[in-house]
DNA sequence: ATGAAAGCGCTAACAC
DNA sequence: GTGTTAGCGCTTTCAT
């Protein structure tokens, strides 16, 4: 076969030297066209036009970005998209990151903290305006400590961390922390339990260390205090935030022949599995247990019986941490945001024939 | 407010000519370093790393991609990344993408086709090396020339437009198309409903001018055909791949008064859709009427009774997108890719007591 | 209103 | 091995 010459690897897209050129005018004249916010003389700037179209021409983002202020590019950083709360969390963030002109970088860590670490340093060397990282946050020190050096990195360049749905990493640490109001959303579920007469209600899927799993335990613990219900130990399952988990620690709590009337689900996808389970060994829900999820995701629409579960506002959970990230200086003293959340009721809480 | 002198917005962050001031060496001195490619005497190296680290110093990606040959960047483009189909294409782009070294851009387009071209636009600018288009392909003349227009944009600038379940652009387009066997699996699944001894399937949810939907059709009429059965054209109703289209759909079917036994749905949300109807008209599934669904996505095991479907690879089609995208030298001759897809039997289809 | 020139941070030839 | 030099494509003074 034919040797080329060795091509360059941007191939041959044209430059603003190739416009000006054919244009009749110097780079700087292009230059002026393309930023818009210059004064260009009118019959010049159509000549211009018309060369970049003759050449197809596009920017090089990356030279723009160089020479530039700012590379107009958001990063969003995930465990997992497949998960639909984490979904539409990053569809909050795309959304809002494209309505302030914004690119977003979508890099995913599938729970592993040395990948967090190492994409938000990428994303450090890709000059990203702000760092959004969502979900796990370990109680590891180590960890810790490497994300308030990123933080002060990230503020030093410019750019800003921020963190959704994890707790803050201390005072003075120049991070945006935005929440939702985890502790109240599991106080509510478990009062609506309870309230309604159950007495022993299981906790389905505690992530030990997981800083989320605790604030759902502790507005559980709370609910019950406030009652003056003891909860029993057992009656607490642990396992992870996926549908395997709910479905094996359900099981596991049947087999044991321990004594309940109503689950509340760690998230929607534990409580699915869960769903399952029961299903399999009979029980029917709600008339014999009652069952509530966490996350409002939309299978908790499609699953039967519907799941009654904690409403939290993901997409705008995105939305607002790209907002807060660009316009910082907007919000002066407000470092930590946190949205509501609600329950909503359906079909698998409700008693029989009420 | 006292007024500091205005910093550059890439803040104070230092560049190779800081370390390199700081280890007493010159900048291309570091820049071997850093690129780790070129020999470097291990003194020098570790007088380096250590300016590096105490700098907090990390390479700027911009600089690195004007100079060099690619900014290792791979574009994701797709209407909506809440959707569970799209999000596991979503995940295995990226992974396949970290895998290989490059980061992932993510751009949604809701749907339209504008806005599918100005994202194709900006990836153009941002240089990426490949650009994956995935999901609606409208049968719009005007805006399949644009694309054909990219296509060869992004091959003159070396990089790659991948189509992910749409039809090809046509010959001698530089694009690589990846898809799967939409109508087999929609012929699968309809032989599957047709000698399970139904005679009337409806197919609900074709989306006109949308190559997907008639891909499914076409199997779907295929199927009919091969057992020489008349499909009758009032149980073929128009829609759209949503849940709440499934709902609507399937309630004006029901009302129609139009006989049927067994409902094709376009999508599993289709599907998830006309369960939620049936089920309000105290239709029984499987026993009343057989439903199946396609896409396979999670949910499909988690509504009641669980979906029959069609299984499309999608997180392999994601992966293969990358791969195809960034070896293309490697795959000369083929340019159009196709995965299989099966069907899945699970108790929507269900004859009772079989 | 337009051109010339300098420089963003890095890498790659080319010396030594 | 390591330093020097010259750009990559663009924006932005500073002249004119």
């Amino acid at each position: 076969m034919g040797k080329k010459a060795v091509t360059s690897p941007q191939g041959d897209a044209s430059t603003v030297r190739d416009v000006a050129a054919r244009a009749g005018v110097s780079a700087s004249t292009v230059s002026r066209v393309l930023g818009g916010t210059y004064p260009v003389a009118k019959a010049t700037r159509a000549k211009v036009l018309k060369a970049m179209r003759e050449l197809d021409y596009v920017v090089n983002a990356h030279a723009r970005a160089l020479g530039g202020s700012t590379n107009n590019t958001v990063a969003f950083v995930v465990d997992d998209v497949t998960g639909s709360f984490y979904a539409h969390i990053a569809r909050g963030v795309e959304e809002q990151a494209s309505a302030e002109g914004r690119l977003c970088m979508l890099c995913t860590t599938h729970n592993d903290p040395q990948r967090v670490l190492a994409v938000v340093e990428t994303m450090r060397e890709q000059r990203a305006d702000a760092v959004i990282v969502v979900g796990g946050a370990w109680d590891d020190r180590a960890y810790q400590d490497r994300m308030t050096h990123f933080a002060h990195a990230l503020d030093r360049a410019g750019s800003r961390l921020v963190l959704v749905g994890r707790p803050p990493l201390g005072p003075g640490v120049p991070a945006t922390v935005i929440d939702y109001d985890n502790e109240g959303g599991a106080f509510a579920m478990t009062t609506h339990l309870l309230s309604a007469g159950h007495r022993r209600v299981a906790y389905l899927g505690r992530v030990p260390g997981l800083s989320t799993s605790s604030q759902r335990i502790s507005g559980f613990t709370r609910a019950h205090e406030m009652l003056d219900i003891e909860p029993d130990p057992k009656l607490i399952i642990d396992g992870t935030f996926s549908r395997g988990s709910g479905y094996q620690g359900m099981h596991e709590l049947l087999a044991s022949g321990t004594e309940f009337s109503a689950v509340f689900a760690g998230t929607d996808m534990v409580a699915a599995g869960a769903l399952q389970a029961l299903r399999e060994a009979g029980v029917r829900v709600p008339e014999d247990v009652a069952l509530a999820g966490y996350d409002d995701i939309p299978t908790a629409i499609d699953v039967y019986p519907t799941l009654t579960t904690v409403h939290v506002p993901a997409e705008e959970l995105g939305r607002a941490a790209v907002r807060l990230a660009l316009h910082r200086d907007e919000f002066p003293e407000s470092q930590h945001h946190v949205l509501g959340t609600h329950i909503v009721v359906r079909d698998s809480t409700r008693r029989h024939g009420r």
